[in-house]
DNA sequence: CGTACCTTTGACGGCTGTCAAAGGAAGTGG
DNA sequence: CCACTTCCTTTGACAGCCGTCAAAGGTACG
């Protein structure tokens, strides 16, 4: 199997370079493959937290759902994203999940995790670098749902979401799959499908983007970047520090 | 020294009992103590990072300055919380950080972390159930910030705080210090000072509670936790699936 | 060809931010 | 012990972003 056929390998393995005794443990994960259906879930909330799923292919997210029928989306994943760490260590899950779109996923038990924390401490750092990127888009996002107005908020994703996607394959900025509805978007954003229609509508109107039903159109990237306040560095896959603290492990 | 002494201990050993291994390794981190002013700081954004930071006794605060000057507050810690780990798999500080009292800080690089991880399954277990409940917190922030009135958010941050204080001792609900100023608090919650102001106002006016300079008074417990819509679900120590696999690896 | 989902538009209202200024409280130096 | 400064709290007037309610027009799929 070539290497870039496993999903995970090309996220834990973007941190630093992983031994091939890691690879095989990450290979070993990977086994399990379910092909999954757009809108199938993946758990509810209240669901005994026992598993971990990783994306092979398709988008995914996690949300919660309101009292009054609304629904937080949390975060949406790719392909690569493992789905389930942040409530590895509660007793039930807080959030569901589920896909986005049809896609494939593997599906693991906790216990690998809890072999592979035993067993490498180099992908354990790896899975910590994986959860922090996660989190630092959290809060990404939460500075700019406090701070900013709906147009910088719906720019600043629509930026980070090309960056993720790039870093998995090239993707060309002024033309990419989105399938995200406006809907969705607001669940995601925090904000009325109303009046996430009418912000794209002004941004459409300014020559800055274009949502289509299933991608997005850059027109003026400039502005986009600018308008957006993008700072690109919560993305960092940079992980100095601690890779050298690692040799010395290894030593 | 008695083990009651030990801030990081009586955090990390809340999520399952450690072995006497662990608990002297963990001992081994907090040699290094240091006094710090109020207001003092722990790091600035843009540093290197490469410590690690335990609060033995006082408030401290992470932060965000925005380019027009202000500032997001992003998490307030307590004595036992672990500063820094958000940021230990990147290379330079995204955040700053502050003490907001003044307090004992021990400080230890961030190999022993990486020995942490490297010798004890249990402790690197309990390190990401603690990320996962400062994660949790920030969740429940953003969806408070999102979905709430200021009111409700406001109510829900001091609910959740003496939540907090209440696992490090036995905290009166009806009187506690919280030491954070107005200013403080609208960064906490995205809120301007004078909203958070009248919003203080209000619910001082209707019976529910009192902001003094230094403490909180509760009047009116019932309606603050209904008004609040607080579930503190995502506060639980609880992670019994993990305990489980843990026993067996031990075996 | 019908039904369900998604997008679009209009009118209206309220929560919260901005600007401005004054009143208290706490700490400092003379 | 008193003046002074600095920080924190309080209040008023006004504006705007975004939510709510309501309805119609498109698009996809069976």
């Amino acid at each position: 199997m070539p290497q870039e056929a496993s999903a995970i390998l090309s996220n834990l393995g973007r941190y630093f370079s992983l031994s091939d005794d890691d690879r095989s443990l990450l290979l070993e994960l990977e086994k399990d493959r379910h092909s999954m259906a757009g809108k199938s879930a993946l758990w509810q909330a209240g669901d005994k937290v026992d598993k971990l799923y990783v994306i092979q292919s398709g988008w995914a997210y996690t949300y919660r759902d309101k009292f009054d029928g609304q629904r937080h989306i949390i975060d949406v994943l790719l392909p690569g994203d493992i789905i389930g760490l942040r409530d590895l260590t509660f007793a039930t899950h807080k959030t569901s999940a589920r896909m986005l779109t049809r896609g494939m996923v593997s599906i693991f038990s906790h216990k690998c995790i809890v072999d592979i924390i035993d067993g490498s401490t180099a992908l354990t750092l790896a899975l910590l670098a994986s959860i922090a990127r996660q989190e630092a888009m959290l809060n990404e996002r939460m500075l700019m749902a406090i701070h900013h107005s709906a147009r910088s908020r719906i720019m600043h994703f629509i930026i980070e979401t090309h960056i993720r996607l790039n870093k998995l394959n090239p993707t060309d900025l002024h033309q990419f799959y989105l399938p995200l509805t406006q809907a969705m978007l607001g669940e995601v954003l925090g904000l009325t499908i109303v009046h996430i229609n009418r912000t794209l509508a002004s941004l459409e109107r300014d020559g800055i983007l274009i949502k289509h039903r299933h991608h997005i159109e850059i027109l003026d990237e400039q502005r986009l970047i600018v308008e957006a306040e993008f700072d690109s560095d919560y993305l960092s896959d940079e992980m100095d520090g601690l890779k050298e603290y690692l040799k010395l492990t290894k030593a």
